[in-house]
DNA sequence: TATGAATGAGATTTCATTCAT
DNA sequence: TATGAATGAAATCTCATTCAT
C-alpha cells in the first residue's frame, strides 16, 4: 500500500519496458538541457527519472548507451523535420535544399550539443548492437530523403556528412562557451562570434552546387 | 649517475620550469597518441615522465589544463607551419589559400584530436589565466597570418574559422573509429567512408572565394 | 559461499547499517590496539573491515569522526560498568565512590588513550552533530550516575569531572611510551614511575571528601 | 646585493647557528600561540621565520623535534618562574606550596597546551638524544627545586608528577574549544564549565599534605 | 524487476620530508 | 649553509558500475 507511492510500478511486459526506457530518456532530457555531460550523473538521471541507479542499468548498458539512445531519438526527430519540409514545399535546386536543411536544424539545439557528445564520448562504452542500430536509423533516412530530393545517394550522403561537419564543427565554434571570456576581460574579441545559422547556411550555400556538380561527371 | 634515473633533476630557474612542464607535455604526448583521454589517467602521466604523482599538480592544476595547454602546443606548431608554407610560396588566390591549409592539417592528426577535446571536456576546470592565454595564442598568430595573406583581419578570422569547423567536423566524421563497423557486419557501408582531406579541400575552396568575395562589398 | 568472502552482506535496513558501522569500528579498534593514530591510515581500517575505502566514508566522513565514534563506544561501555558497579554494591562515602571509580577504569585502556587522542586530534574535523551527540551521551550518563550516587549533578559532575583530568594526565605520566628512555640510557631515573592506578587513587581519595562536602556549605 | 635583503646570513659559526635555531623557535612560537598543531604546518613556520622549508631541516629534524624545543624553552621559563617564586617568599606548608605552584601557571598557558601536545604528538619522531635532554631538563629543575622546598627529591617528584597530570587533564576539560558547543545549541550545559585554576588549586590543596605524609610513613 | 549498498578507479589536495644544486 | 623542487603517503571525494537481496 505504502510502497506504491514510494515505489514504480514492475514493468513486466514489454510495452511497459519501453515505457519505462521512454521515461528514463525522458528523464535524460530534462537534465541534459541545461547541465553538460560531465556534470551530469546517473544519479541525477535516477532520482529525475524516480528510479533507483540500478534500475536504470536495466534498461541502458552505460551511460554511454543511455545519451546514444538520446542522440537517436533527436536524430529521427530531426530527419522526420526535414522529410516533412520537404514534403510541404518544392525542392530541387542547390539552394532550396540548402534553405531546407538551414532552417530544420533552428529547433534542435539539444540534437546539435548530441552531436559533439558523440565524437568524443559517445565513441566508448557502445555495444556493437547499439551502434549497428545507431547507423541503420542513419542509412534509412538518408535513403528515403535522397528519394524524396532524386538525389543518387552518394550525393545525399556527402551533402548531408558536409551538414553533419558544419554542425558539428560549427556549433562549436558559434554556441558553446568554451574558454569563455572571463566577465572583466579586457580583450574583448575585435569581430563579432560567428553566427551558427549564417555561417552553416554560407557554406552549404558553397558547397552543395559543387557535390551536386560532381555527380553528373 | 645511478642517480639520474632515480630522480629527476630540479627545475630551479624558469627556463628549467618551463623545460619540465614540457617534459610532462611530452609524456602525455607520447599516451595520448595511442590512448583516449578518457582511459588515460594522471597517474600513467607521471609514470611516463617518470615523476611522482604530486610533481604533476605542481606544474598543471588539472587534468584539463595539462591536455589544455598540449592543445596549446599543438595550435602553435600549426600555426607556425601555416605561416613557414605562406612565406615559402606566393599565396593570394582563394585556391591558393585553401591549398596551403589543407596541406598544412597533413601532418597534424594529434591537434585533430585534440580539437575534439577542447569542444567536450576541456571546457571544464579550466582556470580563467588558462583560458585567456588560449585566447591570446588564437589571437595572436590569426593576426600574423592576416598580415602574411594581406586580407583583413575579420576575413582571415572567418576563413579560419569555417576551418577549424571544418577539421572539428570532419575528423569525426572520417578519422575517428566511433560508432565503428563491428568486423562481422554484414551491412557494410554502400558509400566511400569520406576522406578528410578531400571533403575539407573541396569544402574550403567552396566557401573561400566567397568569404573573400564578400569583404569588397 | 565462495562469494561470502568476496563481497560483504549489504546493509539495506537501519540496524544493518548500525551494525556495518559498528563493524567498521570494530576493524578500527583492532588496528588501534596496537598502531598509534597517526600510523593508522583509513586504508588500513578499510582493508581490516574489508571493505573498500570509498565504503568507509559511506559510514564515516572523516578520520576523526571514525575515531569519535570508537571513543563514544568506549564511553558508553565505561559509563555502563560503572552503573553495573553502582548497582553491585551500596557505594555512598567517598571512599567506597573512589573505589568504583578506579575499579571501573582498569579494564579501560584503550578508552584512556582514546581520550588523549580527543583532546588533540579529535578536536577537528567533527560535525556539529556528532559532537553534539558526544555531549548529549556524557551528560545523559552523568544524570544517571548522580542519581544512583544520590548526589547533586553538579557534584557528581566535579567529580567525574576530576576523574577525567587525572585519567587523561595519569595516563600521559603513567603508561605512554612517551620520550621514552633509550635501552642503553645510563642516567636510569632514580624514582620510581608512578603507578596510573595508584596515584589516581590516591588523587581521588583526597580530592572527593573536599567536592562532596563543599555541596553542604 | 640585491641577495642581502632576500636572503638570511649565513650561520657559520656555533653562535650563529643558536641564534638561528633561536629564530626558528620564535616563529613557531609566534604561530602557535593561535594556531593548532595540526594546522601549523612546516611551510608557514618557514615563511614566518622567512628561511626556505628546507633550512628548518637543518636546525630541527622533525616537525616533533622542533615543538619539543618549543615545550624544552616554555618548561624551562615556568621552572625558572617557580623557583623565583620561592625564592621571593617562605614556601613550607603544604598550601604555601600549592598557591606557589598554582601561581607559576597562571602566565603560561602556552605551556600548557604544549603539554597536551607532548602527550599525543610529540611521542613520535623524536630522537633518542632530544628525549634524554628532555629528561634531563626535568630532572635537573626537579632537584633544584626539592632543594629549595626541603623536600626529599621522590615527594616533590610525585606532587610535580601530579601537578603535571592536573595541568594536562584540566588544560583540556576546562579551556581547548574541544568538541565545542555550537552556537546556537538549546542544550546548554547546566553546570559552570570548571574553571582550571581553581580545580587544581582544590585538587592540589587535597593531595599535597597526602604525598607529604607519606614520606614520613 | 527494483533497489541502493558496495566497489574501485581515478582526481585532487595537503604536507612532512628529502635532496640536487 | 640555504634553497625550493620533488617525493610519496594518505585523506578525501566523485562516479560509473556491479550485485546481493
Amino acid at each position: 500500500m505504502a510502497t506504491e507511492s514510494s515505489r514504480p510500478i514492475r514493468a513486466r511486459n514489454p510495452e511497459e519496458k519501453q515505457q519505462r526506457r521512454s521515461e528514463i530518456l525522458k528523464a535524460a532530457e530534462r537534465l541534459w538541457e541545461n547541465t553538460p555531460y560531465s556534470e551530469l550523473s546517473m544519479n541525477q538521471v535516477a532520482r529525475e527519472a524516480k528510479l533507483a541507479k540500478g534500475t536504470l542499468y536495466l534498461y541502458y548498458d552505460t551511460k554511454e548507451e543511455l545519451f546514444l539512445s538520446l542522440l537517436n531519438e533527436h536524430l529521427q526527430a530531426w530527419f522526420t523535420d526535414v522529410q516533412d519540409l520537404i514534403k510541404a514545399q518544392p525542392v530541387t535546386s542547390a539552394a532550396q535544399i540548402t534553405d531546407v536543411l538551414v532552417a530544420s536544424l533552428r529547433p534542435h539545439l539539444s540534437l546539435r550539443r548530441l552531436i559533439l557528445l558523440l565524437s568524443t564520448v559517445l565513441e566508448r562504452n557502445i555495444k556493437p548492437d547499439s551502434s549497428t542500430e545507431f547507423r541503420r536509423l542513419v542509412r534509412r533516412n538518408l535513403h528515403d530523403i535522397s528519394q524524396q530530393l532524386d538525389l543518387p545517394p552518394e550525393v545525399t550522403f556527402r551533402i548531408l556528412s558536409h551538414l553533419y561537419a558544419l554542425v558539428l564543427g560549427w556549433h562549436e565554434a558559434s554556441e558553446a562557451k568554451s574558454i569563455s571570456y572571463p566577465a572583466n576581460d579586457q580583450e574583448k574579441p575585435k569581430y563579432e562570434r560567428p553566427d551558427f545559422e549564417t555561417e552553416i547556411a554560407l557554406a552549404l550555400r558553397a558547397i552543395v552546387p559543387v557535390l551536386m556538380a560532381e555527380q553528373t561527371s
